[in-house]
DNA sequence: TCGAGAAAATGATGCTCCTT
DNA sequence: AAGGAGCATCATTTTCTCGA
């Protein structure tokens, strides 16, 4: 095998699994692994890596802003949710709302089986790098950070500052990990957090988002088009959004527009894999979204 | 600005060793 | 002996830098 074409995103063992998942979602439609997540997160997204000893994060999209306030530890260091955990604990918690419509959501009957649930992988050894530590430690960091959604207009600015999770009981015995009945962990999510994600939640499809989970970006991409898909086709008509606006939404931490477009262009490759459906162009200045069947189908 | 590419950070994998 | 935590290492993604 010649060792060229790195720029290719669809070379490597990686793109194997990609392709795997783009298969079994295009074999298979019906069997659609529906998950949830909510508007405001598809249009304003968490960061992609650790954005260290701030005292508040943000990003803008248009007149809606996220700005996140870290949870501080006793060593005053802010510890921010980043990467791809938080998201995907975000998109089962949606879900978990969603379906159950209840505030007080399990996790689970043991870590093991909480993991495979959010995609990650409980064969993935110990260790700091782990999945099981960066869960753990992902876990407080999204629960325990307060987020704030801000609608800013001309005239007026409407706000709702909200704990993800305000109450909760974490069990975190590793030794009893597998054993179901003593992992009781449950956490109960803020009124206005609930309220938040269940009024408008954007259904997305469980077996893309494991197959995209190495990339923040591409995680973030993938709910943010299947919305944006769902809003055109409604409306029949295309959505044209420029890259700056795009960036400022999503990545605004890439320094360089420049980077930020190459590394889209390589998601959205990605992404059209587990989203076959998807009608999308690009320009030098803008991205568009035409009318698309949705990912998912409409329940009713 | 632009392209190339290195460095740093994050994510995945597979092995060893320890506990049970 | 089985299974999981810890570790080393590899792969991919994200961020930074340099020179035209």
């Amino acid at each position: 095998m010649p060792r060229k074409m790195k720029e290719d995103a669809l070379e490597g063992s990686y793109a194997d699994k990609l392709i795997d998942a783009a298969v079994d979602i295009r074999m298979n439609p019906e069997a659609v692994e529906r998950s949830y997540m909510a508007r405001q997160l598809v249009q304003c997204t968490l960061p992609h890596s650790d954005p260290g000893n701030l005292m508040r994060w943000s990003r803008t999209n248009g007149h809606l802003t996220l700005a996140i306030r870290p949870y501080v530890d006793e060593h005053n260091k802010a510890l921010y949710p980043y990467g791809s955990i938080p998201r995907l604990l975000l998109f089962w918690l949606v879900t978990e709302a969603t379906q159950k419509k209840s505030r007080h959501i399990r996790l689970g009957n043991s870590l093991d089986g909480f993991m495979r649930e959010i995609g990650l992988n409980p064969r993935t050894g110990g260790g700091k790098r782990g999945d099981a530590a960066r869960l753990h430690s992902q876990m407080e960091r999204l629960f325990r950070a307060i987020i704030t959604f801000e609608d800013r207009r001309e005239w007026s600015k409407s706000y709702v500052d909200m704990q993800i999770a305000p109450k909760g009981t974490l069990w975190w015995d590793p030794a009893k990990s597998h054993q179901d009945n003593l992992w009781e962990s449950w956490v109960e999510l803020g009124e206005e957090f609930f309220a938040a994600i269940t009024a408008a939640p954007v259904p997305i499809d469980m077996r893309a988002l494991r197959a995209l989970k190495r990339s923040p970006l591409a995680l973030d991409l993938y709910a943010w088009l299947t919305h944006t898909a769902f809003s055109a086709t409604r409306k029949r008509e295309s959505r044209i959004i420029p890259w700056e606006g795009l960036h400022g939404q999503m990545g605004a931490e890439y320094a360089q527009l420049r980077d930020f477009k190459i590394k889209v262009n390589m998601a959205l490759k990605k992404i059209q894999l587990v989203y076959p459906t998807l009608k999308l162009e690009t320009t030098g200045a803008a991205l568009i979204v035409h009318p698309s069947p949705t990912a998912i189908a409409s329940k009713s």
